[in-house]
DNA sequence: CAGTGGTCTAGACCACACT
DNA sequence: GTGTGGTCTAGACCACTGC
């Protein structure tokens, strides 16, 4: 077998572009073949075919899987990397990103103690407060993409650390994704939450977007947190997306500031 | 033996260049060539060989100079625009990043209007209250790396929307890197502020941390931001640095969040 | 047109991890 | 040793900008 018109051949990546044959194809869109690539891969990864944690194929296999140089499918994985949805380990393979295992602090939380380190507290403590299958409100639907009136998993719980709670979230799901995902289940699952989506369902949050208010404890949030009614919040608005950009997560949380701060860096 | 003389060889492409900047420093460490070529362009930023908006030379120039490949000045300057320390455009050259013309909202500030897009309002009006020079307090210092006592420009200000204040702040400035600066100067200059930064003193902020939290509206504040008193706010303490890491300005800003929101984008 | 960044290739070697 | 990602090179061609 020889390894000759991998180029000239334009045969397989997405049939790029019509160049000059008569195909016409009208495509306006002259993506770089490296762009490609990172679709491909980013399908594979939508569909499940690499699952978190696993690795993928090496760079010369993808090469010749997709006939194109190793460099190409390189650059096509460094963006991936960049993006935190591939993770380059040297001498081991690329691996798929996951924020399951590891037992760092929570995903996207950027809640760090006054004194100490981001982990210095121990591991927080959970009491969920309710879980239960619901319908979607008008501002849920619109949040998560859904219609209204489609079924979401709701849950309130309440985050303490060293004893003291300094997190009280509201947590919806739309149910269709995580078919089979009783309430329940959802009440009495330990570890990290995002875990058991990803070993589950197969349901892997890439970004978040948060809108962030200072907002006065009311309406009950007061007695949760353990602070006198009127005592400064802060309210913080989140959507979590998965690959194709698709929200899959609503979490209305209010957090104290007493005894943490929110941590943010900007470049 | 022979063939590979550039990686052991220690050349050091940054003695070889006769040019400026006789920095050289004995690096013992052995990174990668294409991290050297990145520290030597980043002396040149730091330096203001090139300032903020101008052109830096070609990668094939620079190739040249450092007598590397001009793949290797690619990935150099491929990580430093990554960065946002250069902007590549292509037909035209790679260039000194600036947040300084660019009409743009603020640098780091990402209060949204509730409705509406980022740009929506016009721009912001300022209302300088306070701006003298005086000595560091050792809370000052500390942020700043300074020591205590020594001099530093402060202002501060109230930034309104459509006639609505939105954003109290108080900025310390280190005294020394900004020389010839006066109060006067800061108080009377129109514009962003970062622009007198870069085009009068070459010092460019390049990342910035922030610490967020509720506050109560207290201590004239409430005055100034016309809300009344105890009125939930958003505390945000921003130190912002330039190129190797040197804080440059401490900010202090109250942002009503009733009118905006913060919005923050994780990933 | 020449000059710039952007893409792609092919091959070499290095650094690391497993076996 | 084998296989992986990581670095570096040299040269080709493409796409854009400006003269």
């Amino acid at each position: 077998m020889s390894t000759t018109s991998f180029r000239s051949a334009n045969n397989s990546p997405a049939a790029s572009n019509g160049g000059t044959s008569g195909g016409a194809t009208l495509t306006p869109s002259f993506s770089p073949l490296y762009q490609q690539i990172k679709g491909l891969i980013l399908n594979g990864l939508r569909l499940g075919e690499w699952k978190p944690g696993e690795v993928i194929p090496s760079e010369m296999d993808l090469a010749t899987r997709f006939h194109v140089s190793q460099g190409t499918v390189r650059k096509a994985i460094d963006d991936l990397a960049t993006e935190n949805l591939l993770v380059r380990r040297q001498g081991k393979g690329t691996f798929v990103a996951t924020h399951a295992e590891q037992q760092a602090q929570f995903r996207f939380l950027k809640l760090v103690p006054n004194s100490g380190t981001p982990g210095s507290e121990g591991p927080a403590q959970r009491h969920i407060i309710e879980c239960r299958r619901t319908s979607a409100s008008a501002n849920i639907a619109r949040a998560l993409a859904l219609r209204t009136g489609d079924a979401v998993l709701q849950a309130r719980r309440v985050l303490s650390f060293v004893g003291t709670p300094a997190i009280l979230e509201d947590i919806w799901l739309p149910a269709a994704p995580f078919k089979g995902l009783t309430a329940e289940r959802l009440a009495n699952y330990q570890g990290p939450m995002y875990a058991l989506f990803e070993t589950e369902f197969n349901v892997r949050m890439v970004r978040a977007e948060e809108k962030i208010r200072a907002e006065p404890a009311a309406n009950g949030r007061e007695k949760l947190l353990q602070v006198a009614s009127g005592t400064p919040l802060l309210s913080v608005e989140r959507i979590a997306y998965t690959y194709k950009d698709v929200p899959m997560e609503l979490r209305r949380g209010y957090y104290r500031t007493d005894t943490h701060y929110y941590h943010n860096r900007l470049s």
